[in-house]
DNA sequence: AAATAAATAGAAATGATTTCTATTTAAGGG
DNA sequence: CCCTTAAATAGAAATCATTTCTATTTATTT
């Protein structure tokens, strides 16, 4: 069921593969949708009778830093994780619907264009760049 | 001192001038910053004796909803607002110095090649848009 | 100067996220 | 398959940005 390929690249870095990451992995895989800590609390909580909060939010942030999953920014400044498609050779920025969650690709040479792209009703869009000014670089 | 073609503008729409926020105006005005709630608060306390960090946070929530100023969008999930610079006829996103909290514009068009853009050292840049996919729109 | 609707301070509540600690568990070696 | 051990966990508690609440004060208009 679960991504062979994912669990394997997991234990090559001497990440413990319990039941509750897979869990984790499995919803990310079933679904191109960014989750919550707390949406993924709901879904984990329908399958084991004890799960702690703490630590999805644990695992959730060790696997943005191993690769597997992306931090995702939304403008109600809340937490958010997805699939990391991380095809190194296609730099894209993301989409995301406020409905259900589904994240797309925008290849970043369309982003100027954005509104006629994949269906998606735009709301609202920015792009954020956070770095250093010529005054503060001296 | 103060900016009177923006307290007249507010004026018209019946909001009060009160001594704090033309102190806030004035923050804003003087340097191209953004600024958390906090970081007001903070430079209010330098010129009054009382000054209640809520009344920080709706001035600018009220301010933001006047189109006075604009929220920024940072990767710390934090709420942050700068001067709304409102040339309607220049669509921009914002690069935001994370050392003095500068921000300059960004004009639509260039996106892909931001790295190339006014002295800024990027660390960080994404693109976010947020809509309807096209199987919630029905 | 008085009336009034809006703005304020300060305390308290909220809620997402993080920290802490004792207990449990996955993985690898025998 | 059982043991060992370092890592992962649950659950409680702490943290801290943001919001709500309420009685008091204030900017504006008359």
């Amino acid at each position: 069921m679960i991504d062979n390929q994912l669990i394997a690249k997991l234990k090559a870095k001497h990440i413990k593969i319990t039941p509750k990451r897979e869990a984790i992995l499995q919803l990310f895989l079933n679904r191109e949708c960014c989750f919550s800590p707390d949406q993924v609390w709901g879904h984990l909580r329908k399958q084991f009778k004890h799960c702690g909060l703490p630590s999805v939010y644990r695992n959730l942030e060790l696997f943005a830093q191993h690769g597997v999953l992306t931090k995702i920014q939304k403008t109600d400044r809340r937490l958010y994780y997805a699939l990391c498609k991380d095809h190194d050779d296609h730099p894209h920025y993301h989409m995301i619907c406020v409905d259900c969650g589904r994240v797309e690709d925008v290849p970043t040479n369309i982003v100027p264009e954005v509104d006629k792209v994949k269906g998606f009703k735009i709301l609202k869009h920015f792009y954020q760049a956070e770095g250093v000014c010529q005054q503060c670089a001296n």
